[in-house]
RNA sequence: GCCCCCAUCGUCUAGCGGUCCAGGACGCCGCCCUUUCAAGGCGGUAGCACGGGUUCGAACCCCGUUGGGGGCACCA
């Protein structure tokens, strides 16, 4: 009944993206969002984006917008959906009831589901009763049911779960990623569609929605897995009642994990998607690092743009093996995406930062516009993502830096730093010419040549005093900015710290 | 317990039977540059889990072992 061929759609590609609104949105729901995304776009398909909010308990609407907020930032945009619309919707599980009991019912008269009464106590001591191990689960006992058993059940007060029958034979699919996947026949009991208070379940609402949609590829989380056999069979049904057109393919893309080798869980920390976002990952750096985990563009090259991998992305090429989300790697990819943003995009980009960190005015004034154009270019080579730029330049929006405790500590304590500071403070004040150059030259004149100190011992004094930080932009160009009067009260300030 | 998936440097990967005494990237370690830190440049470190086959030839194919992961609900 299965066959493993699978030929590409004749129709064109419809691939889907299909979360529940619950909670936190996962780096591993965005990379399965990324590559069904990516996928759709380089064959020219359509991409669906559904939500199943079938779980009122667990379901939110905040869960639901931030679900959206997400892919927009990240720059997947969907063909049909929410807010989008398209020829299939509604596209919330939550408003397709009348649907899946339609459905449900023409299964039922079709004789591929049927009701069953037992109870998971009763399948469980049959289990027992036979000799076997109670977790195989359900037994297929209420297959053939007369209607004078259903009524005698019914008279109980019995509420009967609609189950589908699986087909008597091997069930094997073609997984785009994964090859051929074979379960043999009898190894998936009949499992339940339909709850006994007329509640559809997920196996079988995801399914009619993909077949109803027009899905034609399936690429989903390997979790999913062990369920695809089920699906197999109920596409199989609905394709038999006219439902469905047929099967989609299936990829089942691999894990994304944490430390260790386990799936990264909601709870852990790294898989919230918001923090990064919220430290300033780019969507292109972003997006990047997530395509990076569990595919390649090339032998030789892993900085790309979504358009480049849009361009070259084949879902058969993905990776069968599980990849742990590396921060370091994901902030090295995303520094080089910053590093190459044009001036003004890198300008407009971290500019909320600073004004989100009360450093600038929203929209800066002209003065911190002057500021914060002339050093940019400075700080951009030194970040990794956007919020590096509160700390490293936080100190030219000030009046007075707050000095970290450790660089004072490395660069400030002692006598010779007071005397580094001594000279600078001197042979700053007299500086008629506020340049970057005079600054430059009056420094070296005072530091170098004059109290014979290497470079690095003569200005790390210097650079902690006017930026508060061991780490910062070039230090002429800083001082300039800075200006006169805060320079040399910051001079001053220092040398009372070091005391 | 049953079923399924996976197996190349610490990490992510390239490799789709010979061109691989295995290439790239992150990390790490040196050196250069240098005004600190970065960035940049150069160099280095480190890997085909194991055992059997098949083949003239295996990281690539087959089988097994071991190891890791996942699934077995009237959750999604």
């Amino acid at each position: 009944m299965t066959s493993p061929a699978t030929p590409p759609p004749a129709t064109g590609v419809r691939t889907r993206f299909c979360p529940s609104p619950t909670g936190m949105v996962h780096v591993g729901l965005l990379r399965t969002a990324l590559f069904n995304w990516a996928h759709a776009r380089h064959t020219g398909g359509t991409f669906v984006f559904r939500i199943e909010d079938t779980d009122a308990a667990r379901d939110s609407e905040d869960s639901y917008r931030h679900l959206l907020d997400c892919l927009r930032w990240l720059g997947l945009d969907w063909d049909e959906g929410p807010e989008v619309g398209g020829p299939h919707g509604p596209y919330r599980q939550s408003e397709r009831s009348d649907v899946y009991r339609e459905v449900a019912a023409e299964l039922l008269a079709a004789g591929h589901a049927y009701e069953s009464f037992s109870t998971n106590e009763e399948v469980d001591a049959r289990r027992r009763a036979a000799g076997q191990d109670p977790k195989l689960g359900y037994d297929n006992a209420d297959r053939s049911l007369t209607d004078a058993q259903k009524a005698a059940f019914r008279d109980e007060g019995r509420q009967p779960v609609l189950r589908l029958r699986m087909p008597d034979a091997d069930l094997v699919w073609t997984d785009l990623v994964r090859g051929e996947v074979r379960f043999a026949a009898g190894s998936v009991p009949d499992f339940v569609l339909v709850r006994g208070n007329g509640a559809p379940l997920y196996p079988f609402v995801n399914p009619v929605d993909d077949a109803l949609m027009g899905i034609t590829d399936v690429l989903r989380g390997e979790d999913l897995l062990p369920s695809t056999p089920r699906q197999l069979a109920l596409y199989a049904a609905l394709t038999d009642i006219g439902v469905a057109q047929g099967t989609p393919r299936f990829g089942h893309l691999p894990y994304v994990t944490g430390e260790g080798n386990k799936k990264l869980s909601k709870r852990d920390p790294q898989s919230n998607a918001d923090v990064y976002r919220e430290r300033g990952f780019l969507p292109e750096g972003f997006a990047n690092y997530l395509a990076l985990l569990g595919w390649a563009i090339a032998d030789d090259r892993d900085v790309f743009s979504v358009a480049e991998m849009v361009e070259a992305f084949d879902v058969t090429r993905v990776s069968a093996n599980p990849a742990r989300f590396d921060l370091r790697k994901a902030e090295a990819i995303n520094a080089t995406h910053l590093r190459a943003l044009p001036a003004e995009e890198f300008l407009a980009q971290v500019r909320p930062f600073l004004a989100g960190a009360g450093l600038v005015a929203d929209p800066p004034t002209e003065e911190q516009d002057r500021v914060l154009r002339a050093i940019a270019p400075l700080a951009q080579e030194r970040m990794i993502v956007l919020s590096d730029a509160v700390g490293l330049l936080g100190f030219l929006f000030t009046d007075e830096v707050e000095i970290d405790p450790a660089a004072a500590a490395k660069q400030l304590a002692g006598d010779d730093a007071a005397e580094v500071l001594d000279a600078a403070t001197a042979a700053l004040t007299g500086l008629t010419d506020w340049s970057t150059a005079a600054v430059e030259e009056a420094l070296r004149t005072a530091l170098v040549d004059g109290l014979g100190r290497k470079p690095r011992q003569a200005f790390g004094p210097v650079r902690v005093a006017v930026s508060g930080r061991t780490v910062s932009p070039p230090l002429y160009e800083s001082i300039e900015l800075l200006g006169r009067e805060r320079t040399l009260a910051r001079l001053a300030a220092a040398r009372a710290h070091g005391g």
